[in-house]
DNA sequence: TTGAAAGCGCTAACAA
DNA sequence: TTGTTAGCGCTTTCAA
């Protein structure tokens, strides 16, 4: 029942059937410009006619240049490196390029693996977020000649490149926006300190703090950043602030339920910033007020400035691109004054 | 400072300093039992030495085997499809394929285009997430040499092989699991029956009904499986039933946000049993008794399945597997009488 | 403007 | 057991 597939069209066929050599088919496919019109015409009614597709494999191993990035991942399922992997793979798609999933699933010689596959397949790049900041293996990487832009991870500049968003603005922009809404005594529910996220949003809540003379911040910190000690927090709280910054949103909804069950009101009494515009924000009791960040973009830019290392190997200089988080304002804060 | 990337060695490095012929060097890589085992000692150090990677590129060339396999999807960051990603990658991995990501983000024309990406690349086969139930794209493709596996869609078993979740069998056990906890008159609120899940899982509901005399089933169909709608639909309902199985979880969460606010305890007063196992459903107030679903698996069995098609091409027959759901029992229904 | 021919890195007959 | 050699499908000098 099954059409036998028949053998894929090679340019040697192509070049037979429209009668010129395979140099003049390649031409006609590469450099347009340098082949007569009619014969040109020619050749393009041959490949429509078998129904020609060139194999980029083997133009690469001619070249040198293959045409797949690799993107290496802790998870997936996670909607944070998906985002990542949806901008990667649009602008992989719109540079014509193919984009190799490595979900490195949180096990270090798994994610060794992929780059060792990377390798073999003379992947072009990789896009990279790395389990641990260990550089070594990154570095024998490069070595290997497999550029590589690392991913919501600093990397020295004279490394390579990378792509991260700005926690500390994030920190402040949220917290800032308590303030503007009249909050003056701001508690800050953060994860651990030694999480370099938790640490610049927190950083961020304090310049934005220092800003306010009569502002006060304190700090508490979850064991987990999860609803289930979000709401532990909002119960076990003893005074409570008018202002609160959680710096995650599933932190923000745990504790908006509990403060919910002891009758505190959300934005009237407390006022709650979450922070990532997880699907949550907009599924809690009282929507969130969050920050939002433009991960997509991420993903998006580090296969750009990949390429551009890899296509413009001598003009390129590393970057190391910081993306600014957004507000979005719902529920679970007042509306500002001027409004 | 970069280092500069020594060009990586080829085989024939490896013979050279192994003083052997390239075809041994071969053989030592891929038959290993044909050759002396002292030589092939001296090939693996020089192999060592030189830091060699084979090209499976260059030797697809030869054999006309690739090793990657596609994944056509229509968004990534959609929890359901993500995992799905996440299965395939695993069994990608486990199997030594790449597993190349296609998002085709709802646009036919991309879908279209990963198509030919798949064709030109000689990819193995694919694991698809078809766009539209329109056949004649993917039939193009297997009659091109590529195999596929559809995931979440049904296909002729003629056609290829498919994997898929057993929607009737989710709706039976949602719906029996409310008679078996007491409740005797039941509501479904669905989605659009035009969509096969609503469908499938409404059918099962039925089923369920039907093998209990005293039960009844009711319908309210929401315009769209979200929050909002969930709750406009517990607003307005008149008279209570006293249990509802929601088709998916989001309606579930607005559903009981609703009730809470008419003051209808869940789930002394109404018991609810969501669709899907979605994060939201351990975060609502009251957590959600839900069907969840192996994706995971549908995921890792499509590769499966697609890779036994290409390397068992003559022994092997196409097949239709259905994934059984299971129920995840929380706060939203009442435990068993036995329990 | 076109074509002939070499070769990218590898595998697989076939010969030695 | 090992080596020689002819391609896989393509690009790219170089010559015509």
């Amino acid at each position: 029942m099954d059409a036998i597939p028949a053998r894929p069209a090679r340019i040697q066929d192509v070049a037979a059937a429209a009668g010129v050599s395979v140099s003049t088919v390649s031409n006609v496919l590469n450099r347009p410009e340098r082949v007569n019109a009619r014969t040109a015409e020619r050749v393009r009614d041959a490949v429509a006619a078998l129904d020609y597709v060139p194999h980029p494999g083997a133009a690469g191993l001619r070249t040198g240049h293959s045409s797949s990035i690799g993107l290496v991942l802790p998870d997936v399922t996670n909607s944070f490196y998906a985002r990542i992997a949806r901008g990667a793979a649009d602008a992989a798609y719109d540079h014509g390029y193919s984009l190799v999933l490595c979900h490195s699933g949180d096990a270090p010689e798994r994610e060794q693996g992929y780059f060792t596959m990377l390798v073999e397949q003379r992947a072009v790049g990789a896009v990279v977020v790395p389990l641990s900041a260990d550089p070594t293996r990154l570095t024998r990487l490069r070595e290997r000649g497999i550029p590589l832009v690392l991913a919501d991870r600093a990397m020295p500049p004279q490394e390579g490149c990378s792509v991260s968003v700005d926690d500390i603005a994030g920190g402040r922009i949220a917290v800032q926006h308590l303030l503007d809404c009249g909050a003056g005594d701001i508690l800050v529910v953060n994860g651990d300190r030694s999480i370099r996220q938790c640490a610049d949003r927190h950083q961020g809540a304090r310049q934005a703090v220092r800003s306010r003379r009569t502002a006060r911040l304190d700090q508490v910190v979850a064991e987990e950043m999860t609803v289930a000690y979000g709401l532990e927090i909002a119960r076990a709280l003893d005074d409570l602030p008018d202002g609160v910054f959680c710096t995650n949103d599933f932190l923000a909804a745990g504790l908006c339920r509990g403060l919910a069950e002891r009758g505190v009101k959300v934005p009237e009494d407390v006022q709650v910033v979450g922070y990532g515009d997880l699907d949550i924000a907009s599924f809690v009791g009282t929507t969130l007020t969050t920050v939002r960040q433009p991960v997509e973009d991420l993903g998006r830019a580090a296969v750009e400035m990949l390429l551009d290392e890899v296509e413009a190997r001598a003009e390129h200089t590393h970057e190391t691109r910081v993306f600014a988080p957004g507000l979005v304002l719902r529920d679970s804060t007042r509306s500002l004054p001027g409004d």
